[in-house]
DNA sequence: ATAATTGTTATACAGATAATATAACAAATA
DNA sequence: TATTTGTTATATTATCTGTATAACAATTAT
């Protein structure tokens, strides 16, 4: 697997691993119904220890992105199972929030924020509408 | 001071205090040239530790967002002062990004998000170009 | 000038989190 | 049947978070 950690980041490591899968869906090098690679193996692959990558998978679990059978493997989930809810809509904008606020009091638009959003998407070559 | 803090919220106390004083300055509730209550004071308002407030203060001023000046007091910097330099501008993307893309891979669009900015800064009374 | 306030620095402590290290278990798969 | 898999358990180390005191020196108020 691609995936590359950052051991002196302040991010955790296993922080890292959700973001990094979750980067790999976005841009399509992942797609619903793949297996995920044990946690044995990217563990090792990584260089760490089983246990994180097991709580980074968790994690996915938790948000609604992949689906863990137990002793047999992680999947990622379809568009259609992990239909978008309200809540989790909620929660983006929970997210969303300080990053924005700090963005605003720094001096930035709301365009330019608006303007990093479609560069992000962008770069990870998924279409925004009207861009 | 009118902050509110969850005691039991993941996310760190100082980095709550740091976040409603953000908001505050957003909101123009604090302006520039404006002085922070003493790191005691807030303390004890807030009915935390005065290390705890201290470190919320530091970490404004790391993000350029405040001035501390040595046993005197904290002031709101002016927007002139913290003029958004490159790096600011880069770092916000960084904070952006992995919540803009768990948003994408959980099946918001580009649109959704951009609303949900809007609505960020319309909350704090901040009007967006052309909103 | 004196007293109070301020951020700073230092030390110590407790609790939670992060990460590693082994190990064994039971179900699924080869 | 043997291997692989996620699960569970225990233990250890390090870092982070938060509190608790205390003293210091500069600023500010009286």
């Amino acid at each position: 697997m691609f995936i590359q950690i950052e051991p002196q980041s302040d991010v955790p490591i296993y922080e890292q691993v959700t973001r990094k899968i979750m980067e790999g869906i976005a841009r399509g090098e992942m797609k619903p119904g793949d297996t995920l690679p044990s946690v044995r193996n990217l563990a090792a692959d990584l260089g760490v220890n089983m246990h994180t990558v097991n709580k980074s998978y968790h994690e996915l679990e938790e948000k609604g992105i992949i689906t863990i059978r137990a002793k047999s493997g992680a999947i990622i989930r379809s568009a259609e199972e992990r239909a978008l809810t309200t809540e989790q809509l909620q929660q983006i904008e929970k997210n969303l929030k300080p990053v924005v606020v700090e963005g605003m009091v720094l001096g930035a638009t709301a365009e330019q924020i608006e303007h990093m959003i479609k560069k992000v998407f962008s770069d990870l070559q998924i279409p925004a509408e009207g861009v």
